[in-house]
DNA sequence: ACATTAACTGTTA
DNA sequence: TAACAGTTAATGT
């Protein structure tokens, strides 16, 4: 169930630098647009969304991450400050680990190095395919483009099969869109046949 | 809490 | 000017 998928470390080599484990309610900030990124992190348990605000207070929704992924990494090469928070979607667990012992730990590590380059490489793909797609203004053109993703990173291939793990708002969120939108483009994709709705689960 | 519908408004192809 | 996305508000699951 994962989106542009951030990566995971194995959690014995976090502890071996310093990793420590973080307990999180519900809807709780992790870090807000504006903090310096001092920490990796990587999801043990739960549910993070990355996420900022326009000016008229739309949403707008980077994306979702959950078990077994990490998130923000892309920040700790840089003496930036976040673009963007990240919020507990369910009660979460997460592993930190300080930024100058993960990068000391890239160095020792050079295998989890590539692995990082190649989820950068992911991360990238995905916010290249939605900008494009986004820049469209066809409704469907931006929601097919997410779905396309959602389902790209899942072993599931059969026809309607997959089941999107976002409600209507979250796509909505993600596209840009409103949420009436979406619903009235899913009917539409529905009737055309690219997806099914079966109890408000759509699947793709 | 999330999804749907309807009636209306403004924009645009 | 017809189609379509957004707005608002009521209603359904």
């Amino acid at each position: 169930m994962e989106v542009a998928s951030g990566m995971s470390i194995d959690e014995k080599i976090l502890n071996s630098y310093g990793g420590e484990s973080k307990l999180y309610k519900t809807s709780e900030l992790i870090f807000s647009e504006g903090d310096m990124p001092l920490y990796y992190f990587q999801i043990i348990k739960g549910i993070v969304k990355l996420n900022n605000y326009n000016e008229e207070g739309k949403e707008f929704i980077h994306n979702i991450l959950n078990e077994e992924q990490s998130f923000g990494e892309a920040l700790i090469f840089l003496d930036k400050a976040y673009p963007i928070n990240a919020e507990t979607l369910v009660a979460t667990e997460v592993m930190r680990v300080p930024k100058s012992n993960f990068l000391e730990m890239m160095n020792d590590h050079p295998s989890i190095s590539t692995q990082m380059n190649y989820s950068f490489s992911q991360q990238i793909y995905f916010k290249l395919i939605m900008i494009q797609h986004i820049a469209s203004h066809n409704p469907m053109v931006r929601i097919k483009a997410l779905i396309d993703y959602l389902k790209s990173s899942q072993q599931e291939v059969d026809a309607f099969a997959f089941q999107i793990p976002l409600t209507r708002q979250q796509i909505a969120d993600f596209t840009g869109l409103r949420v009436e939108t979406v619903i009235r483009t899913l009917k539409k994709m529905e009737n055309s046949n690219l997806l099914k709705i079966e109890n408000r689960k759509i699947l793709y």
